[in-house]
DNA sequence: CTCCGGATTCGT
DNA sequence: CGAATCCGGAGT
């Protein structure tokens, strides 16, 4: 079963935004995600997540990524998901509550970073694969290891982390102009029937996206 | 404890 | 296409 993926919010998010409005102008000043931005469905936070802005300040040094690409993992029956096991203690933080960094090391070499999802006692994190360099970065933002090795996003810091804090956290930014395509998730073949599940979104077009999902 | 292999990347 | 390189999870 999927959702839809039309690009748009499920409503109104009076704390995504804040409008001040004078008598000449109005300024729109860019905000934090809230609690309830991630505390939603999986498939549906990772298509919203598509355009908005992953900071982290490092060291007081702001390095920003807008993010073009995604995956869902959801549910404790989802066989690609790291909480397939359980709770263990490296996917522990997926069971939490929403709006938390799940960062972990794959292969000995590369760090990636997810943001747990949904109500707290059911395991679903978003896993950010890829982004447009905004601000700061040091290196590609394509794929999920370098786009953390670009924001300086590593495990022993990072994992576990509140993104309501102020020194990780995905700010909100307009709807994106490109089209959402979606396909596959990538390297999940041992999950049989689940790594079919079209839970890979990206920005139709952008040059950032590890490879076209359609 | 050992064994298997991975939500990747980079160079050949 | 395969090595790199650490560690999570399962089995004994």
């Amino acid at each position: 079963m999927d959702v839809d993926v039309d690009g748009s919010l499920a409503g109104p998010d009076p704390d995504a935004l804040a409008t001040t409005t004078t008598s000449k102008t109005t300024t729109t000043t860019t905000m934090k995600l809230p609690r309830h931005f991630y505390e939603r469905d999986t498939r549906i936070v990772a298509r919203d997540l598509l355009g908005k802005i992953l900071v982290h300040v490092d060291g007081g040094v702001r390095r920003a990524a807008r993010i073009v690409e995604t995956e869902a993992y959801h549910g404790p029956g989802d066989l690609a998901s790291h909480a397939r096991f359980g709770p263990t203690r490296r996917a522990a933080v997926m069971f939490g509550g929403p709006g938390v960094a799940y960062v972990y090391l794959i292969y000995g070499r590369s760090h990636c970073m997810n943001v747990v999802t949904g109500a707290a006692g059911f395991p679903a994190a978003v896993l950010l694969r890829a982004g447009e360099p905004v601000e700061g970065c040091l290196h590609s933002t394509r794929g999920p290891g370098n786009l953390c090795r670009a924001l300086a996003i590593r495990r022993e810091h990072d994992d576990g982390r509140d993104l309501l804090g102020d020194d990780l956290f995905i700010e909100d930014a307009p709807r994106p102009a490109e089209p959402i395509v979606r396909g596959p998730r990538v390297n999940v073949r041992y999950a049989g029937s689940w790594a079919e599940k079209p839970w890979r979104y990206a920005l139709a077009g952008s040059p950032w996206v590890t490879r076209p999902p359609v």
